[in-house]
DNA sequence: GTCTATAAATGGATAGAC
DNA sequence: GTCTATCCATTTATAGAC
């Protein structure tokens, strides 16, 4: 984890190495790339990717978590919007549903799935960096407008899992099994809007 | 796939072949199985095994394509039952969570989704055997409440698609990921009680 | 830190005897 | 069909020169 030295060539080299190892992995699972593919890509000697990071196991968490990390920022910034309950829930819904189906994010849920096993704790830290968070910001919007009368008491972060889990739909499924390959604007657009409806028409005060 | 000859031998030990490899696919997927390990789980010699299955990869789908198609036939056998929607919805989000709560279920959705770039027509075999057929089933079941008038006329795939997501839910999520184990039957009660609640007052006549 | 070269082990797949 | 024994490619990881 340490950087091995302050040469500036190492940043370089590391960021390389980090950058096409990223890929790879992210294509094609843990098992299936190799060291020597990554040397060979980055382009650097095996004997510079060993000095930066221990073993294969520990290139791949370094090149996975950040990503956890990272994709979710986006999402719980849009979060504070001030509009009427059904423009917040139908922005929230859009701006999920372009986080979600990225090609990014899906990749690197593919990939923790495909490796659960064999890394718990990656699992664990996708389930806490991503789908938790948004639950828990999600549910305390939620409880802001229970508590306001705008919509029926009911226990918050059910509310926000599935309305979560309605935004999510088929969609992703066919996209994580490679059944389809994009979901058009409109599409989301629809989806959410009748995902909101729902939501809404089951939670009136 | 034709069976290498009559010999009541041979049954037995490719029997024994698909069992040791199904369990040893569906916990550590393909790529960190091994032919050798699973020959000497079985156990058999390599020619052996390979005088049953052409390579590796025909021997996991021959371990992987039986199970999607097993897997939801109890499914659309429980949907014919005549109760008033309520309960009937209710029997069925028990009955699905059931199903893809199941650890068979986890391990082969799992093992799918991580082999999804390597095996994609695996990944359409099991959309299609297993999520896209409870869709068709459910969504000509609301198709027919519809028309008999007792919830309001929407496209029924996507009134089937939000039902089945709101039934995942986030246990679903959970349990893929190794966050949680289990998911008790009163959870699984409470909650398709809940999903019933909301879908029927999104969808009210 | 970086390289060339290689160690040590394991992978998928097969020859040839029975 | 089944076995023992083996081939050959590839894997992870490191030694030793610069």
């Amino acid at each position: 984890m340490a950087r091995p030295k302050q040469n500036p060539e190492d940043s370089v080299k590391r960021a390389r190495i980090l950058d096409v190892a990223s890929q790879m992995f992210l294509e094609q699972g843990f098992s299936r790339v190799s060291m020597d593919a990554i040397a060979d890509a980055a382009p650097v000697s095996k004997p510079t990717l060993y000095s930066h990071f221990k073993d294969k196991e520990a290139l791949f968490i370094a090149v996975v978590a950040p990503r956890c990390q990272a994709m979710f920022q986006s999402f719980e910034q849009g979060m504070a919007t001030e509009d009427r309950i059904e423009d917040a829930l139908y922005q929230i819904g859009i701006e999920f549903l372009d986080l979600v189906l990225s090609p990014e994010a899906i990749s690197v849920h593919r990939t923790i799935l495909g490796e659960t096993q064999t890394f718990p704790a990656l699992g664990q830290l996708f389930y806490e960096t991503g789908p938790k968070r948004s639950l828990e910001i999600l549910s305390a919007y939620l409880k802001k407008k229970q508590d306001s009368g705008e919509i029926k008491q009911t226990d918050p972060v059910a509310a926000a899992a599935i309305f979560v889990s309605m935004l999510k739909g088929y969609a992703h499924l066919q996209i994580l099994l490679g059944v389809r390959k994009t979901v058009s604007q409109k599409e989301r657009e629809n989806h959410a809007r009748y995902v909101v409806e729902v939501f809404l028409n089951g939670h009136r005060a």
